[in-house]
RNA sequence: GCCGCGUUCGUCUAGUUGGCCCAGGACGUAAGAUUUUCAUUCUUAAAAUCGCGGGUUCGAAUCCCGCACGCGGUACCA
């Protein structure tokens, strides 16, 4: 049975990378018939951020990623948040230096300081390791009884992982393949904090083995850590049960190098957060997908594609078609450059997709923020028409808000390239064709288009787009007689007139 | 500095066992068609000497070695 974890720290909104990370566990769990769950991973209290964890769950929620187990559904693993699983991490850490796999360390962090100082000022780098410990304070070095005096008395202490000195570790990744490092070069990471709390690597192993995970599937920047975990898992014995690794790559800006962070999003013009996040210290606002109004499909899809593909040129993918499809194997081992064209682009074939009744509705809303009086019964015909030219739901307004109000100015380019100083003339003409002709498409079509503007040899463009201006404000727009047949004969009349009398060539 | 990972059109990528790749698709860009306009749509084009340098081979983007560059890690943060 496939069981596989999302580990977020609460300590600010969900980046986008996490969310992608949240995704290939989603997809890698159905696709294999397994189980998906959400861990919260708060073990640092200094750096906790009220409603980060309330904002991860609704912001996967909002993408469909859903959970068989976790901090908000429960579960038969639980409790599924660090914090509430405290006093169970300190029999292990002790378990490990029973078993001389890792060892008390006194030292405080100015001693440590003062140290990395010292090696500093000599061009070299301190490292608490195989070639340190024994020049330091820790249970290695003390006698027995000064380091039992010690703990009882209660001094501050840590728990640090006694890296063998000289062995090769190798990782099996999914991605990348064996991944080896040297024990001489890691260093004795330490496991348990002077705090009562785990570090992320102690925490992390013994929850995913409590949990049955057997696949932890999580960004790149764990690899150089995964050999500690698998040291932790060989210590504790745990081995056999041991979940397999794959390590994600990197969702790098769109400019220039390095990792996507959250300040680039509003800097570059689009979000790093699926939802609107609102800091609480700061007060500082970063921008959400959802409140931008991408639909979480898209979201969904963009984010899926950046990393991975199926193999074949398909690129559109429902939530049950990428679970279909999907296949860890065929994630990319490099960074991928976040594309801000190409989330655009997903959202503009998934707005289309909606229903025009969907559509109707969100213009419905802007019409109703916009226009005092009522009246304009036709907003689902006026959503059928405009939905195509259309990408987020907020440009609906300002795309159609000619079929609710008329303009109330017109645009300087538009009537200097089309309104032709005799347009005052052929204006007047569209008025007694519309007043006089009766007001049927077909008619008007025949009387203005064929018999007035061809018959006289008049420019189409010219006198099409000059009525265009007078009813729309400027040269865009859907076929003109249609929109003319929408507005009604009296509205476009007094447009028409409003026009002849405002605007001076 | 040290360790690790990576490197195919501007971007995301296809290319899994070397020949069907003088490298395919998508986004973006450009041109054209359609539309009375704009957008949509459609068609076409430009765009990668496969990071660089060696090697192996009849043949390499694909295998080997070296180098360069980028990124990640190097916290009592995750």
């Amino acid at each position: 049975m496939v069981r596989v974890r999302f580990a977020p720290s609460p300590t600010g909104p969900l980046h986008i990378g996490g969310v992608r990370t949240a995704l290939y566990n989603y997809l890698f769990a159905r696709k294999n018939g397994g189980k998906m769950l959400l861990r919260i991973e708060d073990t640092d209290q200094t750096r906790f951020v009220p409603g980060a964890e309330q904002y991860i769950v609704e912001a996967l929620g909002w993408l469909g990623i859903e959970f068989d187990e976790g901090v908000h559904v429960g579960g038969p693993f639980g409790p599924y948040r660090q914090s509430d699983r405290k006093p169970l991490y300190r029999r292990y850490a002790e378990q490990l230096v029973a078993d001389g796999w890792a060892y008390y360390a006194f030292d405080t962090p100015q001693s440590l300081e003062e140290r990395r100082k010292a090696a500093e000022a000599q061009k070299g780098t301190f490292q608490y390791d195989c070639t340190t410990r024994m020049s330091m304070e820790n249970s290695l070095t003390l006698p027995a009884d000064e380091v039992r005096r010690r703990l009882d008395e209660g001094q501050p202490y840590v728990v640090r992982f006694k890296f063998p000195e000289g062995v090769d570790i190798t990782v099996h990744d999914m991605i990348r393949g064996e991944v080896t490092m040297n024990s001489r070069l890691l260093d004795d990471k330490v496991l348990f904090k002077s705090d009562g709390m785990p570090t992320y690597h102690l925490a992390n192993i013994v929850d995913d083995h409590l949990m049955e995970i057997t696949h932890v599937i999580r960004g790149e920047e764990w690899l150089p850590s995964a050999p500690l975990h698998v040291m932790l898992y060989r210590a504790f014995g745990w081995e056999d049960t041991m979940p397999r690794f794959a390590h994600l790559p990197l969702l790098l800006k769109p400019e220039g190098n390095g990792k996507l962070s959250k300040r680039d999003g509003d800097r570059l013009g689009f979000p790093v957060f699926p939802l609107e996040w609102h800091d609480p210290k700061s007060g500082e606002v970063s921008s959400g997908y959802r409140e931008q109004g991408y639909l979480p499909q898209a979201v969904v899809n963009m984010l899926a594609l950046l990393g991975w593909n199926p193999g074949t040129e398909q690129e559109l993918m429902t939530m049950d078609e990428l679970v279909e499809l999907f296949d860890i194997e065929h994630v990319s081992k490099n960074g991928a450059k976040f594309n801000v064209d190409k989330a655009r682009w997903f959202q503009h074939e998934y707005f289309q997709q909606l229903d025009d009744e969907t559509v109707a509705a969100m213009l419905d809303d802007q019409v109703r923020a916009h226009v005092v009086e009522a009246g304009h019964d036709y907003v689902l015909e006026v959503a059928k028409l405009m939905k195509e030219r259309i990408t987020f739901p907020r440009e609906l307004w300002d795309t159609c808000r000619y079929f609710f109000v008329a303009p109330t100015e017109y645009d300087a380019k538009d009537v200097a390239k089309r309104w032709s100083p005799d347009m005052h003339i052929h204006m007047q003409k569209v008025i007694d064709i519309l007043d006089t002709v009766p007001f049927e498409y077909d008619a008007i079509h025949q009387a203005l288009l064929e018999d007035y503007i061809k018959g006289n040899g008049l420019k189409m463009g010219s006198v099409m787009n000059s009525l265009r201006i007078a009813v729309v404000g400027r040269t865009v727009g859907p076929d003109m007689l249609t929109l003319v047949m929408m507005l009604g004969k009296d509205e476009t009349i007094k447009r028409v007139k409003r026009a002849i009398d405002t605007i001076t060539v």
